[in-house]
DNA sequence: GCCGTTTTCGGCCCGACTGTTTTCAGTCG
């Protein structure tokens, strides 16, 4: 069973909690409990079996058991047993927003609504309306949730950061043209460059903020919007994306930008812990209760550190121990993508690439790059670009050829070879020898089961003419999930063999993902950001390899190719 | 249900908005 599935099945048992009239945080522990084991690397499976998963935060021993008992048969008794008493389209109508728990509740006990189909004909026979605390607006509301809810079963997908930040950007850059603002930033999810994001938060201070929330509503980009005003507006955008602008006063920046970077968990946890010191945390400022004076901070910095913390930037604030390490001056110096010598994973038209060697290399060199490895598919990739070995041979001259004309940047001969499915690799020994860097890879057949395709790839880790193995898991986000892997023996076997890993830094792979790239560092294995690119421009990708690194929480030391080539 | 630089019991972030209300509960981020 995977954490993901796992943290599904408690996300689940809170939700019927939470429905049966539970004790909020009760409920509260069952979502905490499920986010942390969504964001665990290790198999929590595995953690359920041998005793070690209390050690997890916010699992203690009534968890325990349920775990292990989701585990072992499959379900847990207690939502089993929750399932007989509330109907299962109680847990579908309250994804309507605006539906919380109690109202579905009520509408239960009062209508005898027990799923989507009961809770339309009462909303059409205007019975919502009658009970009391609700009214029209809310059966209006119930309707065209029901609609959505048809339309969109699983609710709205969240989007990849690299389908987001673009629209984000130039919001950000309208609001910043408006005579009426004085400060603008992207917040949200987009900022901490999240995988992926549910919406767009900006945020912006003025001294006239409903004129500037008016202004950003008649942008080029805007569907719909609600109403401007004083405190921001809600926009929709015409790709369908969810726009929060918030506004305040100049003084408030700071903490309304830090308010609205999150993540939810993050700040939750910080507020907690000022309480605690009688110091309450808001997008206002900070109240002291010694003084009951609200204190404001002009910078995130200040604010961090008035509540005795290193400063933390955007990607680490998603409650993974960074306040731990703050408070403790333990936050690791994160690498930067100024630090980046080169890039160790590109393709060109000799495979399925569109730009030629000299256009990659000027690409790359425009990049500050001192390296770049050419690394085009193999003799099996089985698109019609197969490289046979001949060509391969001639591309190894064709690249001294370049090195010897001195265009101010190394190329490096490579290749991304295939892994077959008895984990050898394409091409003789000779060639991969004569190569000055191989990168092995799954393109195919991962449609076997863990064991196998972990020894597969061992095998390959194993190889001592493979230096780094790409894109690990192969997962697409948001499209494919990674390959069943024992990620676990994996890291082992690279941390044995010095093989390196990467994290691919293309958006819809970002593949080491974070998790597992702590998990990697940790573990001692050195990690190459690289971006797979197949065009010039796509050399750009090394943002979002950066990004992810960062996330991970990677310094400069455990990234490789912050390095000189060392070969 | 979890957890401990006041605690093994009694706490557990904070504010804005919405829709419904004459002062607030529920929901959301």
């Amino acid at each position: 069973m995977t954490n993901a599935q796992i943290a599904e099945a408690l996300e689940e048992l809170a939700v019927l909690y939470q429905l049966d009239g539970a004790d909020q945080y009760r409920v509260l522990a069952y979502t905490n409990s499920a986010r942390t084991i969504r964001n665990e690397g290790r198999s929590v499976e595995e953690m359920a079996r041998n005793g070690t998963i209390t050690q997890l935060p916010g699992v203690g021993k009534t968890l325990e058991e349920k775990i292990v008992a989701l585990v072992e048969s499959g379900e847990i008794p207690a939502a089993a047993k929750l399932k007989e008493k509330i109907p299962v389209g109680l847990l579908e109508i309250s994804r309507i927003p605006g539906l919380g728990p109690k109202t579905v509740r009520r509408l239960h006990d009062e209508l005898d609504v027990t799923g989507p189909d009961d809770l339309r004909a009462a909303a059409e026979a205007q019975k919502v309306r009658e009970m009391k605390g609700l009214g029209p607006k809310v059966e209006e509301k119930i309707l065209t949730g029901l609609d959505k809810l048809e339309a969109e079963p699983a609710g709205p997908p969240r989007l990849r950061l690299d389908e987001i930040r673009p629209v984000a950007e130039e919001l950000v850059a309208a609001l910043r043209e408006s005579e009426h603002c004085e400060k603008a930033e992207v917040a949200g999810s987009v900022r901490r460059w999240a995988e992926t994001c549910k919406d767009i938060d900006l945020i912006a201070s003025s001294i006239s903020g409903k004129e500037l929330a008016a202004a950003i509503a008649g942008h080029d980009l805007v569907a719909e919007h609600g109403n401007p005003n004083e405190t921001g507006i809600r926009l929709t955008t015409n790709s369908g994306v969810g726009v929060d602008v918030r506004i305040v006063e100049p003084r408030a920046f700071g903490h309304l930008l830090q308010h609205f970077t999150g993540s939810g968990p993050h700040n939750a946890e910080l507020r907690e812990r000022a309480a605690a010191q009688g110091l309450h945390v808001s997008e206002n400022g900070i109240v002291d209760d010694k003084t009951g004076e609200t204190e404001f901070f002009p910078t995130e910095e200040e604010i961090y550190e008035r509540l005795g913390y290193q400063y933390i930037v955007p990607e680490l604030r998603e409650d993974r121990g960074e306040l731990d390490a703050a408070a403790k001056g333990e936050l690791p110096e994160l690498v930067e993508r100024s630090q980046i010598k080169g890039d160790l994973h590109s393709h060109t038209t000799l495979s399925d690439g569109v730009g030629s060697l000299e256009e990659m290399a000027a690409a790359a060199k425009a990049l500050g790059y001192e390296y770049l490895a050419i690394t085009d598919h193999s003799e099996s990739h089985g698109f019609g670009n197969n490289v046979e070995p001949d060509r391969l041979w001639q591309r190894i001259e064709e690249i001294s050829e370049f090195n010897h004309e001195n265009h101010g940047i190394r190329l490096l001969s490579g290749s991304e070879v295939n892994i077959h499915t008895d984990g050898s690799v394409d091409y003789d020994d000779d060639l991969l020898r004569a190569l000055d860097w191989v990168i092995a890879s799954i393109h195919t057949g991962f449609s076997e089961d863990e064991s196998k395709n972990t020894d597969r790839m061992i095998a390959a880790i194993e190889n001592p003419l493979v230096d780094c193995i790409g894109h690990p898991t192969g997962r697409l986000i948001n499209q494919r999930d990674p390959y069943p892997l024992n990620i676990e023996r994996i890291i082992a076997a690279t941390a044995e063999h010095d093989t390196l890993i990467e994290i691919n830094g293309n958006p819809r792979r970002r593949d080491l993902s974070e998790i597992h790239a702590r998990m990697a560092a940790e573990a001692g294995v050195k990690i190459v950001l690289n971006t797979d690119a197949h065009r010039p421009e796509t050399l750009g990708y090394m943002e979002y390899a950066i990004a992810t690194a960062r996330r991970a929480w990677l310094t400069a030391a455990q990234v490789k190719n912050t390095g000189p080539w060392w070969k």
